[in-house]
DNA sequence: CTGAAAGCGCTTACAG
DNA sequence: CTGAAAGCGCTTACAG
């Protein structure tokens, strides 16, 4: 077996020339001849040499990886961005260590630590509930980190989200354009700033048509709680004619328990969720959601974290970027509005 | 900012001992007064110090990085497994650094390149098609690899899979004692080792009963794909009243379009799934289904890899592991059957 | 138990 | 353009 790992100095020796020229062919902005060039290519191929980027991360100080930090991949939302996030990273020379956050009986210290000792370029945080902690440790010690899909408030760190308010706003306007009356509201979690935003949004939408939600009952991002808060917004009188549910993962589960009701949908109700995941497109739900759009929020991560990496004195960015309410067969569309 | 890094020099600096007895302190077997590990202690915490786990790396040859490369994570099973192996290998004090192998433009070449530049102390596949290579070549740089659901043949490789001819056996029985009798089957992909177990046990489960599938299918596990296999499979004559799809995914796809087609499941066709993900559970689909034991298969391949990592000379393993057949509304179940 | 020293595999001024 | 040398932050024999 090829075990014995080889390096710049087998290369060197093989080639004829200094372990520094090797390292130089190595190195993209650094000057060799074409004469090195090629003896060292050759002999680097004949003994199959990489480079360890482990010592290289140690001299320059720059390890190429990237700490993303999630908690849970049930929710489709995640597990397509974690995809698209690796594969941007990946097409700019850098890779993503993944820290599960999901066992928070220690709380999130022994993640920041072995993060920190990573020497990770910079962090990504998804998903993440108690993200605040986190975020202000390893900035504190100098991490750039963005978050993804969460807007800490007054946290002076860098985030991308869709615009939230404004996509709740825009599923009261369709709601109340399809003439529904009472409205009710299966939330997010009040502690994430997603679910507040979208919540606000919604409100303020019915507000301005003199409305008010018949129920809001936080579905804490889990099919469980979901399913009992649809069972009980339902036994109001008068029942709800229209549901708007703060993701879709919840959205299903909503969608499950009314059919196992009998409740027709739309007919008797419409629902309406967020995030536009994969499955909101299957047949079996077709589900009306504002979209979130993934390509465009990755983009915009990692712009907003190589950006910081490269220059540390960039201002903190917050960036909100707008979705489009997608209209399926959940809810009644109103007169005029086109699918 | 504290932006400078705290090396083990500045704690030896400020407890008053060698950077030597930092490092001890440190090192988990290594010997130290309790006098000294106090002073350490307390010095390190003060700093906010962690030892540089890349230069330890370097010393030791052991990154505790694990290369995970996957394809694409659009099929809810692999999100699910990554959730897990991540959170197992974590435990053990492993991290895990995704490749994501999609763009396969210039074949799996610069993965493997990065792979080894990153000193992984050892590879899991998962749904990576052309993975031979890939393993080849890390398993003759003396990395340790273990193929998690996908067993290719001749491979010395380790591979870590459910049972899948057993699966597809038990799928058959299931079918004909449904009283069964146009058996279709969208099959995965001929070029993946699990779609062709499934298809071979599911044949021979048939063959046992004087039967042959009507017609089969390459759906390539893709939904566009597996949607129109549907409509080819449902145009026959005469029609089946029953299709095994090579995996859940797929068979989402298909309920999607029968449903479309306006043809009752189970009561014109029983469609049966390979996977148990998540969303077979849900009542849209309701999807019977042969399970991956997915903890115990996680739980396989890392407790594989590991004793590897530590012991290199340890002979290649193939661990298969028995899932269930999950009986749910999707097909019709045989008289004397339990759910 | 503890410190001085070598060395892991590189990059990068520094002279030539 | 190129080689000798220092040094990134650690671990680990080696003497004490």
């Amino acid at each position: 077996m090829a075990e014995a790992r080889i390096t710049s100095q087998d290369v060197a020796r093989l080639a004829g020339v200094s372990q520094s020229a090797v390292s130089r062919v190595f190195t993209p902005g650094a000057s060799a001849s074409k004469a090195t060039i090629a003896k060292v290519q050759k002999a680097a191929e004949h003994l199959g040499y990489r480079p360890n980027a482990l010592a290289r991360a140690m001299i320059t100080g720059k390890s190429r990886i990237i700490g993303l930090v999630v908690a849970y991949l049930d929710n489709q939302f995640y597990p397509v961005a974690l995809e698209r996030i690796s594969n941007a990273l990946q097409a700019s020379g850098y890779h993503v260590l993944v820290f599960m956050a999901s066992n928070t009986q220690d709380g999130i210290e022994p993640v920041v630590q072995e993060l920190m000792g990573y020497q990770v370029d910079g962090i990504i945080t998804a998903s993440v509930g108690m993200s605040n902690d986190l975020t202000d440790r390893c900035a504190a010690a100098g991490i750039p980190v963005v978050m993804f899909n969460r807007g800490q408030d007054g946290s002076g760190h860098s985030a991308v989200t869709s615009a939230n308010v404004e996509g709740g706003r825009k599923v009261a306007e369709f709601l109340i354009a399809g003439g529904h009356r009472h409205i009710a509201h299966i939330a997010g979690w009040s502690g994430s700033s997603t679910g507040r935003d979208r919540q606000r949004g919604f409100e303020e939408g019915l507000a301005a048509h003199s409305q008010a939600p018949v129920a809001v009952i936080d579905g804490l991002y889990d099919r469980q709680v979901a399913a009992q808060a649809t069972r009980d917004v339902m036994a109001l009188t008068p029942r709800p004619d229209a549901i708007f549910v703060g993701n879709d993962h919840m959205a299903f589960a909503v969608l499950d328990t009314l059919r196992s009701m009998g409740i027709s949908v739309p007919g008797e109700v419409s629902v309406v969720g967020y995030d536009d995941v994969p499955l909101a497109a299957y047949g079996a739900y077709e589900l009306t959601t504002v979209r979130q759009p993934l390509n465009r929020m990755v983009e915009a991560t990692v712009e907003t974290l190589l950006a910081k990496i490269e220059d540390p004195g960039r201002p903190v960015q917050k960036i909100e970027i707008d979705g489009p309410l997608i209209l399926r067969g959940s809810a009644r569309i109103p007169q005029g509005w086109t699918t």
